[in-house]
DNA sequence: CAAACCCATAGATAAAAACCTATAGGATAT
DNA sequence: ATATCCTATAGGTTTTTATCTATGGGTTTG
């Protein structure tokens, strides 16, 4: 390369701290490899043959290469570039597209490929480290995670709107435990909730009705199928068709949590999104629920 | 390379020849230079990360072009691709196109710088070694070179057409040795065999003019300046304005040569020339004073 | 649940690459 | 002509690289 430039090799060498018979001799191995003259000496002058030149040519173009690898490395550091692969439990998907979202505008370059599932599924996921981040409401076992708070998760018991119960204020759990309850499979979080409660206090629910998903359970409520509890966030705000019952004694909230495994890499788009999450939360989601305490989740993975 | 299209490490290691741990560590150091994880190991499958699959293509690429480059040496050890620099001395321009000609046809991406000069300017070219191949009438020394015949060059006695010897016959060089002589620049082979000649037969020119080049002196004869002595090469089939004297006792007959250099290296190029030359010396100039010995100059060249 | 398979790591070795110093021969400049 | 500068070659030393064997810890599968 240098020699091409410089013309001498003597030149050549000084430029590189290096001797001159160093610099000969490597020149005379790459021919060797080559098996083709790539200089020629004339006259105390470097000539460069054809081949050489070519050589010369294609030189450049592979450190052109390595220099727009290099490149790609810092954007993908930078965190402007890469994957970041988010699973998330069915609950999740009300409240994180709009972090998502800001993000993605942000960083149009990083891809968010996202998993949806219910529980099972994603804790699935999570045991076989197969996304970089995962949304649980109630986290797993952290033995091999760290997880951070970002967000309430209250859940809210709905009712039809002519429901008898919808009119009253400070209603109880007493009142509610005949009827018939419409929840999500065992295990989801929101029921595994709602069943520790009731079974903490001594009730059993006497009728209940599996549903897997929350938009089935809404409807179905809406429609008179029975009550429910899901998630605040689940709830469109305008819609008419049930209400939330005002019930005194019950409080039943949890949090939502990012979920990063400690003993896999974490993708720099990933640490990137979980960083840009710590700063806007506020701004994308109501602060009436944001409980941000993702700076210690972001500082125990430096 | 094969760990991304086999997705596994001990599969590469055996389609590799080598062992399992050898293609781990290659790995390990690779994602140590580029300080940043290239694949991820999961139940027992390699998954190759972004950055990974950047490197890999970028990879390709590199490789990509060290094959053209290959393909580029092929085309030049070929002969089809190069570049084959020719001095020759001014008498030989005459002569060497109808070879050149054919040749860059045949082959049109080599490169066929041509350098003309007197002798002297030539022989300094030699010395230093600046092109592949000269072409000489009187051959320089060959302690470092090598030489071939090609072709005849007869020197002839040229007069203007109503100069008193030109009808004659039988003319002989005592009846020359009066006239005014236009010659070109002492050291020229033209006029170097003349002289010697002359020498050899006890003669002397009493009147001589230098001129530097043969067709100043080619048209100074036709306008009657004097005598000239040219290779027949020189002249054009149809000029009435001189003609060739009919000396009886003299035969000036030379030869050209190509030389080159045995202490530089030949490039491709200049040895497919040689080679097409030998092969094709017939077809292109006149036949009638062809003398093909180039066959041994190949010969002594590979 | 054991056998088979996968990958990671440690430690050792042999080959190669990368340099250096010393030296010599040719070219250039003073 | 003599000092200077250039490149080539020889010989030797120090790193670095490329591998291997042995071993250990997980996964998958019969």
């Amino acid at each position: 390369m240098c020699v091409v430039k410089t013309r001498s090799i003597s030149e050549t060498a000084r430029q590189l701290h290096l001797t001159q018979p160093t610099v000969s001799q490597q020149i005379k191995r790459l021919q060797e490899t080559v098996n083709e003259p790539l200089v020629m000496v004339n006259q105390q002058r470097i000539h460069v043959t054809e081949a050489g030149f070519a050589l010369f040519q294609t030189c450049q173009q592979v450190f052109g290469h390595f220099d727009d690898y290099q490149d790609y490395l810092a954007e993908l550091r930078g965190g402007e570039r890469g994957r970041c692969k988010i699973a998330m439990v069915n609950t999740a998907q009300y409240i994180l597209p709009k972090l998502l979202g800001p993000y993605s505008n942000l960083h149009p370059h990083v891809e968010l490929p996202l998993e949806i599932g219910n529980r099972a599924e994603v804790l699935a996921r999570f045991e076989r480290g197969e996304d970089d981040i995962y949304v649980f409401s109630h986290p797993p076992s952290l033995e091999h995670a760290k997880a951070g708070r970002f967000l309430q998760n209250p859940l809210v018991f709905i009712a039809p709107t002519n429901h008898a119960l919808a009119s009253q204020t400070q209603v109880t759990l007493q009142d509610l435990v005949s009827e018939r309850f419409l929840l999500r499979e065992p295990g989801s979080a929101t029921r595994m909730l709602f069943e520790s409660e009731l079974q903490s206090r001594g009730f059993v629910l006497s009728n209940t009705v599996q549903m897997a998903s929350n938009e089935a359970i809404r409807v179905a409520v809406g429609s008179g199928m029975g009550l429910g509890v899901v998630s605040r966030h689940v709830l469109p705000p305008h819609d008419t068709s049930f209400c939330m019952l005002d019930v005194k004694d019950v409080n039943l909230a949890s949090h939502w949590y990012f979920v990063v495994r400690t003993d896999r890499h974490l993708s720099h788009a990933a640490r990137s999104f979980l960083k840009f999450a710590q700063l806007n939360l506020e701004q994308c989601l109501n602060k009436q629920w944001v409980t941000n305490e993702l700076n210690l989740l972001n500082e125990s993975l430096n």
